[in-house]
RNA sequence: GUCCCCAUCGUCUAGUCUGGCCUAGGACGCCGGCCUUUCAAGCCGGCAACACGGGUUCAAAUCCCGUUGGGGACGCCA
């Protein structure tokens, strides 16, 4: 086809990533089409997304729209598509024609509730479930009755799958079914539309979860049947569950959008996922670039891995702080107004959020995490842990409190360089050691027992607000709630 | 049951192809310490693995065979 480069004597990458819109993407999805994105940029080549609905029960458009926003989400962006199968039932029709024409194909008038029989027969036998190919030699040429249409498959011989990621794979032709290739409302399986589009779209190299890896020498036979040139073919591994079963809903987030919900940063989730059954020496924290450079096959685990939510968590945290202030302040602001933040609002941190975040992003690690700390600064009147409050709000504490807001009314400007010397006064008068004087302030001022340091929280509150929360914290030490 | 694949710390992995440099390295987590105005972060230290059994070899985590264990597939799903 057209895509030989004679410069380079091989045929320029062209790969694909075909999900079956039944659902939002998953994280195993979007390691498969990570790898495949990877392996285009890495080699110049072409990304291709196909949507692969020839299931016109199960796929929705909700289910597409979902999978194209995990992908731009995730920065993964495709050269061409997305196609959608259901666009091409014809092509799809006329090559089966083609197949059943040449006698590599045959009517098939078995029911589906035949063939469960039969299934379940062989189960009980313990026998292989392989069809009995009841129909193969019958001879069929137009069927009144419903008929599927069966690919004749070689049963003779071996094939030899030559796996990038896995090394060569052999089976014996005897164990492969002659599989469906056109239902018997007349729409054509994965199987058949899969081989055609691979084909037709020039796809050299198919990378795919390790689930085809038995598929593969059926389509290797469609590939040759149709007189296709066979691509390459790269099975991932599996991603499984902490009990090493597959991953699934009840190992906690499995869709891609549920970590973005969670805080994550689109990065930090694409860097565990490539290091997830992929390595480049010790090396843990990649940027894209580095990722695009250093990608290959060769250090692709050939075995399944077991999904780590912790060990995101702490790649989310560097990502966090690497993380450059205005950038994090806008990713936060949707957390924000959950909190019922208003960006307009006239609650704001002194220097608005951006101020905030340097002093946040040290120590949190997901966005959730991060908007939740920021609550002190953007919500009035401060929210009070009535337990810190018990603890550390006072009287014993108040006349230190009240002394401190006394004289921080005349500093200016209100900053931790002018605040620390007056801090430090009140300690030595009070005989008080810094621990138990800041951390009744610390409650007083954010409602919490933990937050960055005293001076910064001053600073972003400023000094109204700052005065306005000692005397509410005063107030409740005089007279507490009931 | 049949077929296919896989097997290094709890987890992700380096090392395996090209046997010796491996008294098996890194990372997450966990434990302890330091720092300290809190919480984190940071820094330092610790625990922790070549599934088992046979070969081959002067030498095996690395090569071969078997066993066991795990995963996947066996749909008119993809």
């Amino acid at each position: 086809m057209a895509h030989f480069d004679m410069k380079k004597g091989m045929t320029d990458v062209r790969v694909r990533f075909a999900p079956s819109p039944t659902g939002y993407l998953h994280v195993g999805g979007l390691r498969t089409a990570l790898f495949n994105w990877l392996f285009a940029r890495r080699h110049g080549g072409t990304f291709i997304l196909r949507i692969e609905d020839t299931d016109r029960d199960r796929s929705t458009d909700a289910a597409i729209e979902a999978i194209l926003d995990g992908l731009r989400w995730a920065g993964l962006d495709w050269d061409e598509g997305p196609h959608r199968q259901s666009d091409r039932w014809d092509l799809y029709r006329q090559k089966a024609m083609e197949l059943l024409d040449r006698g590599r194909a045959y009517w098939c008038v078995c029911t589906p509730e035949e063939l469960e029989a039969r299934r379940k027969e062989a189960q009980a036998k313990g026998e292989s479930l392989k069809y009995d190919c009841r129909c193969r030699e019958r001879g069929l040429t137009a069927p009144t009755q419903s008929a599927a249409l069966r690919f004749r498959s070689p049963q003779e011989g071996q094939t030899v799958v030559e796996d990038l990621i896995k090394g060569s794979i052999t089976f014996d032709n005897a164990v492969l079914d002659d599989l469906i290739i056109l239902r018997s409302n007349g729409y054509p399986t994965y199987n058949l539309s899969v081989v055609i589009d691979d084909a037709l779209m020039g796809i050299t190299h198919v990378i795919r979860g390790d689930d085809h890896v038995n598929n593969t020498p059926r389509q290797v036979s469609l590939f040759e049947a149709l007189e296709y040139p066979v691509p390459k073919f790269a099975h991932v591994p599996m991603i499984l569950g902490e009990d090493k079963s597959r991953l699934s809903k009840r190992h906690g987030a499995t869709s891609v959008l549920a970590y973005e919900e969670m805080g994550y940063l689109p990065q930090a989730l694409v860097n565990y996922l490539v290091r997830l059954g992929w390595s480049h020496g010790n090396q843990e924290i990649f940027s894209i670039g580095e990722m695009i450079e250093k990608f290959s096959f060769d250090h692709v685990q050939s075995s399944a891995a077991v999904f780590n939510p912790e060990k995101l968590q702490w790649l989310n945290a560097e990502y966090i702080k690497q993380g450059e202030s205005r950038h994090l302040a806008e990713l936060l602001l949707p957390f924000l107004e959950k909190q019922g933040y208003d960006p307009n609002g006239v609650v704001q941190p002194r220097g608005g959020i951006e101020a905030v975040v340097p002093h946040l992003r040290e120590r949190a690690k997901t966005l959730v995490e991060m908007a939740d700390w920021t609550v002190p600064y953007i919500v009035d009147p401060v929210a009070m842990d009535e337990a810190a409050a018990g603890k550390f709000l006072t009287p014993a504490i108040a006349p230190s409190l009240h002394k401190f807001a006394e004289r921080a009314k005349t500093i200016e400007p209100f900053s931790k360089e002018t605040l620390e010397p007056v801090v430090h006064a009140i300690l030595e008068e009070e005989q008080l050691k810094m621990g138990k004087f800041a951390q009744p302030l610390r409650v007083a001022l954010t409602g919490r027992t933990f937050s960055p340091g005293i001076y910064e929280v001053m600073e972003l509150l400023g000094k109204d607000r700052t005065l306005i929360r000692i005397g509410q914290a005063l107030n409740r030490i005089k007279e507490p709630l009931i």
